[in-house]
RNA sequence: GCCGGAAUAGCUCAGCUGGUAGAGCAACUCACUUGUAAUGAGUAGGUCACGGGUUCGACUCCUGUUUCCGGCACCA
């Protein structure tokens, strides 16, 4: 016998060999029937998996979170089995439950294509109605080797385990599979999936070695859920920032202009308007000081810097006029510390904060390309700041807090934040290894002290230094980095940028890197899907639609309000076309206008208006005094 | 860049196994002159992404290129 232990910390003896499956039995039916794997001893323990000690259990029921991990990584086991049925001389790479489903990578002479996914989710079904037990064993590594002889990326992975890990396989059937576990322990608990899409993937995530094929699904516990998830798709495909910023006018890409080059159209360039005109204050406000530098820079520039050492392959390719070499930039830091270097500092001058609207060039593979989330031209307000050592936390918070105002203004959400760390073995980034050691102790420390939480990221740093980034999830699910701030000990050294200190001794600045709110064309993309296409009032490139019930009575009135309101500085526009009202209307609210306004004979009479809010059914009829205050009031609200 | 898919009117899309193209919206014309999501009638609009090939004949089949889409790698 042995001792179970629950987590209200009641005990009972049950046999050795006892299931998470039977104790959740033992309590209830309705908990066996909940049940999905359970937590024994802290180690995650498929349904069926024998308990052979004293142990501290919890079960792992339907609504756990870890519960839907589960399930989808029994389900992608699932799905490798009906993929050798199909194609029998499939061979697998890694296989794992993620954020919102599971993924198996597949390598076979075959290519499978999206059609052919409907087949394999057939055979899965077929599988799941066999009913068969998901068993677990436990072997050496001699005979984990012997058993994947056939399989080139099971032996690496068996290899690649650490010496002291049990290393264990799942049956299902005829299919055997490498795991760690954690499962389901039937095939037929697995009912409510559904295959997604089938894409290249790079064995084990490098571009030099094989590309397998993977295979995307998504599966639950109710049919319910697979089909509100199923629904869930199809709503971010309709925020998707392609569609709308077409729909809406927004930005235009055309092969002929270049891919990944978009165009600002009027009512995209009206939001970025007023995006840049936010940030230049938010700066001034914070101390920033605003600077003007050329897009194209000699070559010798860049050797200075580190860039085209280090960022070269990420640059267009070089010019040549008369006997110089010039560059366009991927980015401005290096104009920026020419115009530190152009006059004798003091200690008394720093922190010097340069501020400067930059469009840069960087050559993107141009599978990255999409949108207006990657693209090879790109503005954006970028900053540096020179400081002495001693005022780097203080800079590098302020900077910290100036990006999480911008957010909150945005009305958008920190997923997580990053600090990307460098990795020695890697060769991109430069090689002093004090300057590195005290940058990365310098950001580790800040965020500790400011209790920020954040997820370290080895080798993501930049080629100069450390970074703090700030990770926030587009509508279509992807993590992207919106504001980064980046510790530079190297830049200075390398154009010797140098101030005169107190004891009048030349010494080193610091530079902080600062990118707020990303660029304008990706912070447009992540504003379209947040929004919906529905700017808020204080960036809507449209404010006021105003439409005269009948053209011939009531333009005049319209004409009146209109020119009053553009004195107001707001964005309004008239709808004099020859059309229905309900026509105009419904064109207003297609382009997400946030107040349209319709006047007759009934606003005429008492000089007022009557408004309705983007969205909303409601009418609301006001004195013209009062409409402009409350416009007025949004604006300065941004809500 | 890599793997896979796609490309038809300004936009969204139909077009079965080869017989040179169609709808809705938008545009234009005419009539209608309107109180909160599409007035009606008509007109025009296409080297079916581009190049090469197979064929009596190619939007359709083969092939190359370009761009876009889903991923991977890269990254703001």
């Amino acid at each position: 016998m042995i001792q179970i232990t629950f987590p209200d910390d009641s005990k009972k003896k049950y046999k050795e060999g006892i299931t998470i499956e039977e104790i959740a039995g033992d309590i209830s039916p309705g908990l066996k029937k909940a049940s999905v794997a359970g937590y024994v001893n802290d180690a995650l323990y498929d349904l069926n998996r024998p308990i052979i000690e004293d142990a501290t259990i919890q079960i792992i029921t339907k609504n756990d979170k870890a519960a839907f991990e589960v399930l989808n990584h029994s389900t992608a086991h699932l799905l490798a089995q009906a993929v050798k049925r199909l194609y029998p001389d499939a061979t697998f790479g890694v296989g794992p439950a993620i954020d919102e489903g599971f993924y198996y990578d597949i390598n076979t002479e075959s290519v499978i294509k999206e059609e052919d996914l409907e087949e394999i989710e057939k055979m899965m079904h077929r599988i799941a109605e066999e009913q068969t037990e998901m068993t677990r064993k436990e072997l050496s590594k001699e005979a984990a080797l012997n058993l994947f002889e056939d399989d080139k990326y099971k032996q690496e992975l068996i290899n690649d385990l650490p010496e002291d890990e049990t290393i264990s396989v799942y049956s299902q059937g005829e299919f055997t599979d490498l795991c760690r576990g954690g499962h389901i322990g039937y095939t037929h608990k697995i009912r409510h999936f559904k295959l997604l899409s089938i894409a290249g993937a790079y064995w084990r995530g490098d571009s030099d070695r094989d590309q397998l094929q993977r295979i995307y699904g998504t599966s639950w516990f109710t049919k319910k859920g697979l089909k509100k998830h199923l629904k869930v798709l199809e709503e971010r495909k309709e925020r998707d920032h392609r569609k709308l910023g077409k729909e809406l006018k927004i930005f235009h890409l055309d092969k002929d202009a270049g891919q990944g080059l978009a165009i600002w159209l009027p009512n995209g360039y009206a939001v970025r308007k007023q995006l840049e005109d936010y940030v230049y204050k938010l700066e001034k406000k914070a101390g920033y000081k605003h600077i003007s530098t050329p897009a194209l820079g000699t070559k010798k520039l860049y050797e200075i810097s580190g860039h085209w050492d280090h960022y070269r392959e990420n640059m267009f390719p070089i010019m040549e006029r008369d006997d110089e070499t010039f560059v366009l930039r991927p980015m401005s830091c290096p104009h920026h510390m020419i115009v530190y270097r152009s006059e004798l500092r003091s200690y008394r001058d720093l922190p010097i904060r340069y501020a400067e609207i930059v469009t840069q060039h960087r050559y993107e593979a141009s599978g990255a390309l999409s949108g207006l989330e990657r693209v090879r031209a790109m503005t954006l307000t970028d900053a540096h700041l020179f400081v002495r050592k001693d005022q780097i936390k203080e800079e590098v918070l302020a900077a910290y807090n100036l990006i999480l105002q911008a957010i909150t203004d945005l009305k958008l959400e920190i997923e997580y934040v990053e600090l990307a760390l460098r990795d020695k073995d890697k060769g991109k980034f430069h090689d002093n290894d004090k300057l590195w050691d005290m940058a990365e102790t310098t950001l580790k420390e800040l965020l500790d002290e400011e209790n920020i939480d954040y997820t370290p990221m080895t080798g993501e740093a930049a080629f100069y230094g450390p970074k703090i980034d700030i990770q926030v999830r587009t509508a279509m699910g992807h993590v992207i980095t919106m504001s980064t701030v980046q510790l530079d000990f190297l830049l200075p050294e390398r154009f010797d940028l140098t101030y005169i200190g107190s004891d009048g001794e030349k010494h080193r600045p610091v530079v902080i890197h600062r990118g707020l709110i990303s660029t304008w064309e990706r912070l447009m993309s992540i504003l379209l899907e947040q929004y919906k296409g529905a700017f808020p009032t204080w960036l809507a490139p449209v404010q006021l639609k105003i439409i005269p019930v009948n053209l011939e009575l009531h333009s005049d009135y319209a004409k009146k309000l209109n020119d009053q309101f553009i004195d107001e500085d707001f964005r309004s526009e008239l709808d004099l076309r020859e059309e229905k009202l309900g026509y105009k209307i419904r064109d207003a609210q297609t382009n997400k206008i946030p107040y349209q306004l319709v006047v007759g004979d009934n606003e005429i009479d008492a000089n007022k208006v009557t408004y309705r809010k983007y969205g909303k059914k409601k009418q609301t009829t006001v004195s013209v005094d009062e409409f402009i205050a409350m416009v007025k009031q949004e604006i300065k609200d941004k809500t």
